[in-house]
RNA sequence: AACCCCGUGGUGUAAUGGCAGCACAACUGGUUUUGGUCCAGUUAGUCUAGGUUCGAAUCCUGGCGGGGUUGCCA
């Protein structure tokens, strides 16, 4: 390949989609250098973002930075009713946690609303625009149908300079909400229906979050969307498919105006089972308290995901392997959750933590005693080294590793069993002892001195390794256990009458409080990202978590074969 | 019988007229001081009918199926 060649591309990742198709080509005759590339991620500040504008950033954000060229973070601020400052700055915090930097200031298209009413002044001088009286109902009637033409409004022939005094005197407020628009002057017969004399301004008498008062007329997406980008010089204006329909009536508006002429590709939206990403229901979901919040560990919004414990490389390697399409299929979790335990495999340090307890006594231990185990932090990463675990007379273990009766192929704790202690001893169940209603509550155990660190010196295996903590240093926690928030994998899947809501799980959320730590753990700050080995990745919570009283969310279990055999014995 | 877009294993995605490959899931087996990780393997796919071509997942035509579009939302 030669130099030109791969300068020419600059695509590092020799992605061939047609978003990367178009951008090559655009370079290869020369209508873009490399670096001129300019993309945009185009929020309304209206929500919190979720899984599927994580996709839209690492594209937007992605592309831009592969060719070497720029990505601009804008807020499409255009309907003041619906906006706030609130959601700009949870939108910058979870671009920047995703690993992204826009180029320059925060740009907002409410800034540009001087020029687009110049635009709009343009348009209606070119005979390209005018003002329409009808009400919204008359509109949406004239507009027709999917299969029946639309009817041309009695505005539609109105003189430029009536067009243009009525519009000056809408601007400045001389007439309530509702009762004129500035329309398109298209074509009311067009099978896109995108194109009837679609409406540009709307009367608003309301303020705006970063305009004030200072106007009572807004545009409509349509109208200001491709403004933005080519006020911006934009060059590729990528979006999400349901705006295909709309590119005609992009490239219409640009069309009569001096302007830069971006070029809007549009690509499929991610879709995940289990998982909502509506932000109105999102939004309901917080509003009726089903979750604590946006950031409730169980939302799929970046900030419910980040509390959860998940980590910004996982969200872009998800990205990544579902690729750039324009085919609406619904990927299935189990691809999210092994981006992320492949991701936190790798830098996850191990520690013990026992989080449904069953005490253990090792009766030939000597009381008091207290024996420090060498543990490694992370078999995956040796260079991370190992930590001091105490041992002592008094343990405590998961319930979960004990069976009075042990089923098939149980490799763990049971009367008269051997098991082995992770990087403990070898101990061996002597005595259940149990409690007045006859749940065990107790186990009386022996410990072989010479099993120290895990293998015994006459060479006897134990087929079990069981995590456990010492009950004298073990620190109490309240843990948090999530499953998925919905049951079905199409929430939306549901009996007439019903909504989304029907299908919420009842048990996507489990709090233990009397978890036991080994102390290493209590000591971690919040938001630190951990293996309890053998049950699953956790995560310090955010806000929550103290040193004194510390409180994890369950990120991800770790991959489980026990369930699967037990289930395929029962 | 509107218009636009899209159809590749169960799921998501490569192959740009030349050996249908990858990942996830599922299932075997091996390794293992985490029933984790890792390694090896198995199952399984071009919606359909024609056409063009030496050769079609790819190009053309029809059918079928899916998504989007009838806000003064974005």
């Amino acid at each position: 390949m030669s130099e030109q060649q791969a300068v020419s591309t600059g695509n590092e990742s020799g992605a061939s989609d047609f978003i990367h198709e178009i951008i090559n080509a655009d370079i290869r005759r020369g209508k873009y250098l490399p670096q001129q590339i300019r993309t945009r991620f185009p929020p309304e500040p209206n929500g919190y973002l979720h899984i599927g504008h994580a996709k839209a950033i690492c594209i937007d954000f992605g592309i831009a930075a592969e060719y070497g060229g720029r990505c601009n973070l804008r807020m499409d601020d255009t309907n003041p009713g619906k906006e706030d400052v609130e959601y700009v700055h949870a939108i910058e915090e979870d671009i920047k946690w995703l690993g992204y930097q826009w180029d320059g200031q925060i740009k907002f298209a409410s800034d540009y609303f001087p020029q687009m009413y110049e635009y709009a002044l343009t348009m209606i001088k070119l005979g390209l625009a005018y003002v329409d009286d009808q009400s919204a109902e008359e509109i949406r009637q004239n507009r027709g149908t999917l299969t029946v033409p639309g009817q041309e409004s009695p505005c539609r022939q109105r003189s430029i300079a009536e067009n243009l005094d009525l519009f000056t005197r809408m601007k400045d407020g001389h007439f309530p909400d509702g009762s004129k628009v500035l329309r398109a002057k298209i074509d009311m017969s067009s099978p896109n229906i995108n194109l009837r004399d679609p409406v540009m301004y709307r009367i608003l008498h309301q303020p705006h979050h970063r305009t004030g008062s200072q106007w009572c007329i807004y545009p409509m997406y349509d109208w200001a969307h491709g403004l933005e980008d080519a006020i911006e010089g934009i060059t590729h204006s990528l979006c999400t498919l349901e705006f295909e329909i709309h590119r005609p009536l992009y490239d219409w508006f640009l069309q009569p105006l001096p302007v830069h002429r971006p070029q809007q590709i549009e690509f499929s939206r991610l879709s995940l089972n289990y998982t909502i990403t509506s932000k109105r229901k999102l939004l309901r979901l917080v509003q009726e308290g089903h979750v604590s919040g946006w950031d409730d560990p169980r939302m799929p919004t970046i900030c419910g995901l980040r509390r959860r414990g998940y980590t910004p490389e996982s969200l872009r390697a998800f990205v990544s392997q579902t690729g750039i399409t324009k085919f609406t299929g619904i990927t299935d979790a189990s691809v999210l959750e092994n981006c992320l335990r492949e991701d936190l495999n790798r830098r996850a340090s191990r520690y013990m933590a026992v989080l449904r307890p069953l005490k253990v006594c090792i009766t030939n231990y000597p009381e008091g005693q207290i024996d420090w185990l060498d543990a490694v932090n992370n078999p995956e990463r040796p260079e991370d080294g190992t930590r001091q675990i105490p041992f002592g007379r008094n343990i405590y273990i998961d319930q979960d590793d004990f069976r009075e009766v042990p089923p098939p192929k149980y490799f763990r704790l049971a009367p008269g069993a051997e098991v082995r202690l992770r990087w403990g001893y070898f101990i061996t169940c002597q005595e259940v002892i149990k409690d007045a209603n006859g749940q065990v509550c107790e186990l009386r155990c022996t410990y072989d001195p010479d099993t120290r660190g895990g293998n015994a010196p006459d060479g006897r295996k134990v087929k079990g390794t069981i995590h456990w903590v010492e009950a004298s240093h073990a620190v109490t926690a309240s843990v948090r256990l999530y499953d998925r928030l919905f049951s079905k994998e199409n929430p939306d899947d549901c009996e007439e009458g019903q909504d989304f809501c029907a299908n919420l799980n009842p048990n996507s959320l489990t709090v233990l409080t009397d978890c036991k730590l080994e102390p290493a753990l209590a000591a971690l700050p919040p938001e630190t990202r951990v293996q309890f080995e053998r049950v699953g990745y956790f995560c310090s919570d955010r806000y929550e978590h103290q040193p004194g009283l510390p409180v994890f969310n369950r990120t991800v279990s770790l991959k489980d074969t026990w369930s699967k055999i037990e289930k395929k014995h029962a």
